[in-house]
DNA sequence: GTATTTACCTACTATGTCAATAGGTAAATA
DNA sequence: TATTTACCTATTGACATAGTAGGTAAATAC
């Protein structure tokens, strides 16, 4: 179940995209157009500039604002940096222990094709994609 | 994210489907083999009972069975009832209060062909191919 | 008809995650 | 100097997950 995290993530990225003016957007506009908490966004909005999804300037005439162009940003690489990895199950999670029943488990392939599927999907969709 | 609910509900299937021998099973044999909880199983497996997927019979040469043939049990279907749905985002729920955003929210198309996607793959998969 | 084996039932619990809230400090501009 | 903004640490309530504990009821074997 993708989180919050992730989704607010997308709309934040798209109403800048879409809010765009060359300059930086104060958080406040971002949270209140979205109708989302903007102590909550604080939160979320740190974790996007430090994965480098954008840039942030403090002070007056600060806000935040894209380092890249819509088409350069995959749903996919989103997802997996805000929500840790989209793995289905535990045993596929990037922090999972080693399953001692991997070799011989029947239903590995089944989550593993499904984990592929979501992976591709999301990767071949883009910011652009969303406006 | 699927829970252990969904896996082992799965992994009981497979299990009785491969030591068929026409009659019940013990629930203690099963546990043993895939290494999991009996105390826990009894849980999930109450409810795959309820849910039609197998049936049980209490008393010394007791046990479960399956109540279809493998072909006939489609991932999706298990995975439904033991997850209560597979949906991936909050507001594709079933038990999801109708989202005052949904007429223009532009994340949503995105959601919800992965939701499809996700459907028909589990949809498509069934017992007999996990064998 | 008693002992044994099995399913089936209700209740409880430890742990962790999610979705925030609270109350600040630092930086930049007017 | 005042204001606006990002940025930081800590805390919290609600809920889900993955079990455990301790029983009762049903069916068979002897």
């Amino acid at each position: 179940m993708i989180s919050t995290r992730g989704r607010y993530a997308i709309r934040v990225l798209i109403d800048l995209a879409e809010n765009d003016n060359g300059g930086y957007i104060p958080l406040k506009d971002i949270a209140a157009r979205q109708d989302i908490s903007k102590k909550y966004l604080e939160i979320i909005v740190k974790d996007m500039v430090s994965g480098g999804l954008l840039v942030g300037a403090s002070g007056k005439g600060g806000g935040y604002k894209l380092c890249r162009k819509p088409e350069e940003y995959s749903v996919g690489e989103i997802l997996e940096l805000m929500e840790g990895s989209f793995a289905t199950v535990a045993c596929l999670a990037d922090d999972a222990a080693p399953c001692p029943r991997a070799k011989e488990c029947q239903t590995l392939p089944l989550w593993e094709e499904y984990d592929k599927i979501t992976h591709d999907y999301f990767y071949s969709k883009h910011l652009s994609d969303l406006l």
